[in-house]
DNA sequence: AGCTCATAGGCGGTTACTTCA
DNA sequence: CATGAAGTAACCGCCTATGAG
């Protein structure tokens, strides 16, 4: 790994995380940017060394079909490393801007606690009910009958009970204290009960031949909770990823599935705002090029209608290699300043076109150079 | 210490399903 | 009602890290 504190790229996932804290991948993303295969950097606030928050998870006791049972510390630093060797992180250098924000939460997250009913009667004349949200449109738990046999499953290994969950938690709402199975009680066509209904014989059909796809949309509850504790760390460990399947009645696997594709909804929304910038970049530079040439072209013009005008020495430019800042050098023994600017756009901030309003700053792997802008001695001139 | 193997978890890419205009 | 687009849950294959033998 090279440099802990590195420059890297940011996004804030709602303003709770945004604001009073960092979240893990903001953090995590620092080693995104370490590995040189990339080649192109972009950074918008300063990583630190990272540590897991829970350091050392004890080890799971919780064993699943596939024995989630160990690999917990050093998940972090593993997925650094392999979205360092894939990914298309950008690197650059950036100072001190500020990390820009991305809010990707809903406008709106519903209460946790206001649910409503759904009472259903099976064909067998079991009464049940689940807890929806009351501005839900499909309003049904379609995961809860899975969930009830994971719970079922899980309670044999490691004493979890379906009302194991505090009685006040905030998803207490969709704990599902029955388990039902009803192949054609329902008599409308496309009721929340035959939605359900459709579910949990889907959920069956996997666990009889577990080859079916299914594919079960989570409530809003759910999406909320989720969203929050992937605002607290993007990964999960085993220990985490329990809690969560447990609490929202899930399989650790949905749990599982659902941070891996939000993780790469992020990555995706990270990389439309990385475009953008680079493309605003792109433009500016071009438009600084553009102009440059322009100048050129009339001081040759100058030269050529005045040969007298202007009859500077020839001058080098050198890059001091203890600050980087390069200085245009003259030739001539007369010449007795240098004029310097910095790598860094740090001093050009309110004319630098590579700075934008987003904090964001382009790396200076190219040289500014002012000649004319101002003048100041270099502190690691080698005395002449 | 170095090697091999099994395992877990992450990611990129894709598919399949759902919802909505 | 049909349809296409968008969103997303789920899957697959690959890679890497880790621990045991």
């Amino acid at each position: 790994m090279q440099n802990k504190r590195e420059m890297e790229l940011g996004l804030s996932l709602g303003d709770a995380a945004a604001t009073s804290k960092p979240f893990g991948f903001m953090e995590k993303s620092t080693q995104l940017t370490n590995k040189v295969t990339s080649g192109f950097c972009m950074g918008l606030s300063i990583g630190t060394d990272h540590t897991l928050q829970e350091e050392d998870e004890d080890k799971d006791d919780h064993k699943l079909s596939n024995n989630i049972d160990h690999n917990t510390d050093n998940t972090n630093t593993r997925t650094a490393t392999v979205q360092a060797n894939k990914g298309t992180s950008l690197t650059v250098d950036t100072s001190t801007d500020p990390p820009i924000q991305l809010d990707l939460l809903p406008n709106t997250p519903v209460p946790r606690n206001q649910n409503s009913i759904l009472t259903l009667a099976s064909d067998n004349g079991t009464n049940f009910e689940a807890g929806s949200s009351g501005n839900m449109s499909r309003g049904f738990d379609v995961n809860r009958f899975s969930a009830v046999m994971v719970h079922e499953d899980q309670a044999d290994q490691d004493g979890a009970t379906l009302s194991s969950s505090p009685p006040n938690s905030a998803t207490s709402s969709f704990q599902m204290d029955f388990c039902i199975y009803s192949s054609k009680g329902g008599s409308g066509s496309n009721t929340e009960a035959d939605q359900a209904e459709r579910a949990s014989s889907r959920a069956s059909d996997e666990d009889e031949n577990g080859s079916a796809r299914k594919k079960l949309r989570l409530s809003k509850e759910q999406s909320s909770f989720l969203e929050e504790s992937f605002k607290e760390h993007n990964t999960l460990t085993p220990k985490q990823k329990l809690a969560l399947a447990k609490e929202l009645n899930l399989r650790p696997r949905q749990v599982e599935v659902w941070f891996q594709n939000r993780r790469a909804r992020t990555k995706l929304k990270q990389t439309e705002v990385d475009c953008e910038y680079l493309k605003r970049c792109c433009e500016t530079l071009t438009e600084e090029n553009r102009r440059l040439h322009k100048e050129l072209q009339e001081l040759r013009a100058l030269k050529t209608s005045n040969p007298y005008y202007m009859q500077l020495p020839a001058t080098t430019l050198t890059m001091c290699p203890s600050c980087e800042r390069v200085a245009t050098t003259s030739t001539s023994t007369a010449a007795t300043t240098t004029t310097t600017t910095t790598a860094t756009n740090s001093q050009n901030n309110t004319t630098d076109p590579t700075s934008n309003t987003t904090g964001l700053s382009l790396s200076s792997s190219r040289p500014r150079f002012y000649p004319f802008s101002h003048t100041q001695t270099h502190p690691h001139q080698p005395k002449a």
